[in-house]
DNA sequence: GCCGTTTTCGGCCCGACTGTTTTCAGTCG
């Protein structure tokens, strides 16, 4: 049985923290943990990969020693030194690691000292007072880890980008209120718009700090004040989200906001380039020696570099720091290039508003068009249109298209995707269409070959238009259901078939390397809402955001185009 | 363990905060 890349990746990490634990070469302990990000992102599976003959060594940062236990990992066996390493140091103390306050050096003494090998032992030891006798342990460190215990030490799940937004943005409004701030911004992965987002990493700037600082631990939504310094303080809030917050003087505003922003690989990549050029940079400025050369704006310190300014959703260290030196990066896609929304539902199915009401949200966002796709009968649930219900949406969606010039409904469906690639609906009710999306709703669990070859008869059929939310993850809910990518994506091409990426905040399906891969392989996506009411129409934002991340232009997407342009690319298929 | 328009060996990013420390190691991002 293969494993997934995931698997894979949970596999090098465990290898890293117990040679951490053991206290091994911290540089080899970092080439497993960049190899298992890697894997951990790869859009396509290793095992697919490798049967394909693709060399794994000519990844970045994977040689001969980790391709061959990627490999092995692959093939679902554990590499010996793996097996080795579980047998000096028992597996269940790699979890201690992630309790607060404690890291590799302290889960060696404990265990040393103690013989702590799990939570459930380092709870007893705490329990019984045994903490104290530990060298480097002192009261305030022992109270720490039993408060970490107590509050069910494990990682805290990441919270949604549009959740962290409504809590973000009152709290920027708040400090910028702050007395002495000229300027605030959220920077991290929220400023990446990465789907899901740990915490919020926010940077002020501000002459003198003191101020900043009190109003920020003030804040009346504040749980806890974690940690807390001159220039750095750390908060939860009562919903558990914590936050950083940085101050820093105007001339290094800009270094702060590119240090806080980047992916820690694509700083310690920016830090090189630096290096090289003789340079030190910190969060603080780029500096010769003792002298500053850069620092107060984002633009001036990549430009000191020799690089053009990367967008935020770019710095991932995937390549873009290349693309900027040579001048190529993409011209990103904006929310302004989006004409319209190709998926969406109304109260003849599961939507909360009438199909007018969807139109003029539509019209009211500028868009010159929209598509309506119910569901269809197969969705039971939801309500799904049979032949003769979706006959009188048509016959409505004509009478509303008749009043409004300018601003057109195309007549579509969200047909349900049967378990053999049959469509829910028949032939002669799909061909009446503008156009077909499809989707899976059921039997998630198909073996990998079983599910994608479902979707490529689906798409066969030579009404299908685009396939929805490819993959029906739901974050923090649902994996994705297992599917060669590649060749489904491949597949869509060849048939003049499109992808959607769902804007859904919940769904966000394709992820970022699914549309760089969508890319590649020249295959256009739709940008769709997948609304269930009017209000949801904003989601798309979002969608563009995650397309951003994967690198997508106009061109790239189908809703850019005006509707004559969408209509001829919709033909190719009939 | 990886990698090379200085290098096939000797490097590998940088700083804030905490706690126990009397000068700094560990953790975190």
């Amino acid at each position: 049985m293969p494993a997934s890349n995931a698997e894979i990746a949970a596999q090098l990490d465990k290898i890293a923290d117990l040679l951490d634990i053991e206290g091994a070469n911290p540089f080899r302990i970092r080439a497993y943990r960049r190899a298992a990000r890697l894997v951990g992102e790869l859009p396509r599976a290793v095992a697919d990969m490798l049967a394909a003959g693709e060399d794994l060594d000519d990844l970045p940062g994977i040689g001969p020693d980790l391709a061959g236990k990627i490999a092995t990992l692959a093939q679902g066996r554990a590499p010996p030194l793996l097996l080795e390493l579980e047998r000096e140091t028992p597996p269940g103390i790699a979890a201690l690691l992630a309790i607060p306050g404690l890291g590799p050096k302290r889960v060696h003494a404990l265990h040393e000292a103690l013989g702590i090998d799990s939570v459930a032992a380092l709870r007893q030891a705490a329990a019984d007072g045994k903490l104290r006798g530990v060298p480097g342990f002192g009261a305030g460190l022992a109270a720490k880890i039993v408060d970490a215990l107590a509050g069910g030490a494990g990682a805290a799940p990441r919270t949604l980008l549009a959740v962290a937004e409504q809590t973000a943005q009152p709290l920027l409004a708040y400090l910028r209120q702050a007395e002495g701030v000229s300027a605030a911004e959220i920077a991290g992965s929220f400023r990446r718009r990465r789907e899901t987002v740990g915490d919020l990493d926010i940077v002020a700037v501000a002459a003198e700090s003191a101020p900043v600082m009190r109003r920020f631990t003030g804040y009346e939504a504040v749980a806890e004040v974690v940690e807390r310094g001159p220039t750095r303080a750390t908060i939860r809030l009562r919903g558990g989200l914590q936050v950083d917050l940085r101050v820093v003087p105007p001339e290094s505003y800009g270094a702060a906001l590119c240090y806080f922003t980047g992916a820690k690989a694509h700083n310690i990549a920016l830090r090189q380039i630096a290096l090289d050029q003789g340079l030190k940079l910190n969060e603080y400025g780029l500096h010769r020696g003792p002298r500053r050369v850069a620092g107060a704006t984002e633009a001036d310190l990549y430009e000191r570099l020799g690089l053009r300014w990367i967008p935020p959703e770019l710095r991932e260290d995937q390549g873009e720091i290349a693309a900027a030196r040579a001048n190529r990066l993409p011209h990103l896609l904006t929310l302004d290039d989006i004409r319209g929304d190709l998926h969406m539902h109304t109260t003849a199915s599961d939507g909360r508003t009438s199909l007018r009401g969807m139109a003029e949200a539509a019209r009211a966002r500028g868009y010159a068009y929209i598509a309506i796709t119910d569901h269809s009968r197969r969705l039971r649930m939801a309500h799904g249109l049979d032949a003769k219900r979706l006959a009188r949406e048509m016959e409505e969606i004509d009478r509303l298209n008749a009043d409004t010039p300018g601003f057109t409904i195309l007549k579509s469906i969200e047909v349900d995707i049967l378990e053999d690639g049959t469509l829910d609906l028949p032939d002669d009710v799909l061909s009446r269409l503008d156009l077909v999306v499809g989707a899976v709703h059921s039997r998630f669990d198909l073996p990998p070959a079983q599910q994608s070859e479902r979707l490529l008869r689906a798409m066969d059929h030579r009404c299908f238009t685009i396939l929805a939310h490819p993959t029906g993850r739901l974050l923090n809910q649902r994996p994705a259901y297992a599917l060669d990518m590649a060749r489904v994506m491949r597949g869509a091409a060849e048939r003049g078939c499109f992808l959607e990426l769902n804007a859904q905040p919940e769904r966000l399906d394709l992820n970022d390397a699914h549309c760089r891969m969508a890319k590649s392989l020249g295959l256009k996506l739709a940008i769709s809402t997948d609304a269930h009411g009017d209000a949801e129409l904003g989601f798309m934002r979002f969608g563009v955001d995650q397309a951003r991340r994967g690198w997508l232009e106009a061109a790239d997407v189908l809703n850019t185009r005006p509707l004559p342009a969408l209509r001829a690319l919709l033909r190719q298929r009939r």
